[in-house]
DNA sequence: TTATAAATTTGCAATGAATTCAAAAATGAA
DNA sequence: TTCATTTTTGAATTCATTGCAAATTTATAA
């Protein structure tokens, strides 16, 4: 489950953010489109740190603040998936990860069919929210253990 | 998915640990008990003011190693619901948890079938724990909502 | 039982991810 | 431009969790 880098352009991102009810600053636009572009799984440190080369004046408040806006507008979501650090996401097509002990890298898997609809039959409950997370040692990781 | 409360004898507590490898200590034996007979899923700070009671020299660093121990020999399991508290659960039988965004209370779901076998199909990747977690709003709290 | 070594517990200090807050800057409307 | 509102910034703070060293407990041997 690899996908091709897509750039997004200022407009789009804009556009995006101003659909959701946002609105669109250059800092909102950098974190959007951060998020966007690199399939990765990135703490809010590692969006500063990426970000901030750039970007002279970025805060780290604000890209804490930014995340979670964008979580609570759902253009990005939240993984739970480490006990310590707080990753995010910049893919919220449904699906599930897997996250490996020992390099601590996450990846993503295809969810299955029927967890999907396992949320929905869930009565009087209402569901928001659903993540699969599966723990332990990946491909690379395996190899090199001897 | 609701179970009687079973009451363990420190004698079977004993066992367990010692079978699981690990020194039966009267702190390791009162939190063990405590994770096995209260289906809830405490935080250490939550285990550590229940014990505290009737346990008046308990200190929170050994409930925060006894927990950390526990999980690594497999008899309690630990959950990152919750993006704020580490969350543990005395039962390791594969289920799927539910937790309300409103009141926080987290509860027991059933494991969709093929989630099990899903984990295993992972060429390459070597499983260890797998976690379904689902988020919205619980029954209790979507009827109090108006 | 007593002595001794090893493991465990305790409590306080330290760590660090995340938040608060108030001042400064940027933005949008008129 | 001016004014009001929103956003950003960065330093200080919070608080869950961990580190550490002293005190205690436990297991074993003599």
């Amino acid at each position: 489950m690899k996908e091709a880098k897509k750039i997004y352009t200022k407009a789009e991102l804009k556009a995006e953010l101003e659909a959701a009810g946002v609105r669109a600053t250059v800092q909102r636009i950098a974190i959007l489109g951060f998020m966007r572009e690199n399939p990765v799984h990135p703490t809010a440190e590692v969006v500063y740190d990426a970000l901030s080369e750039e970007f002279g004046s970025l805060s780290l408040t604000t890209v804490y603040n930014t995340l979670k806006l964008l979580v609570q507008h759902g253009l990005i979501s939240m993984l739970t998936i480490d006990d310590v650090f707080r990753c995010f996401d910049g893919n919220v097509a449904m699906h599930a990860h897997f996250m490996c002990n020992e390099c601590k890298k996450i990846f993503d898997m295809e969810m299955p069919q029927e967890v999907a609809e396992f949320a929905k039959s869930m009565d009087g409950f209402k569901v928001d929210e659903v993540q699969l997370y599966v723990k332990g040692i990946c491909k690379d990781c395996n190899i090199n253990k001897r």
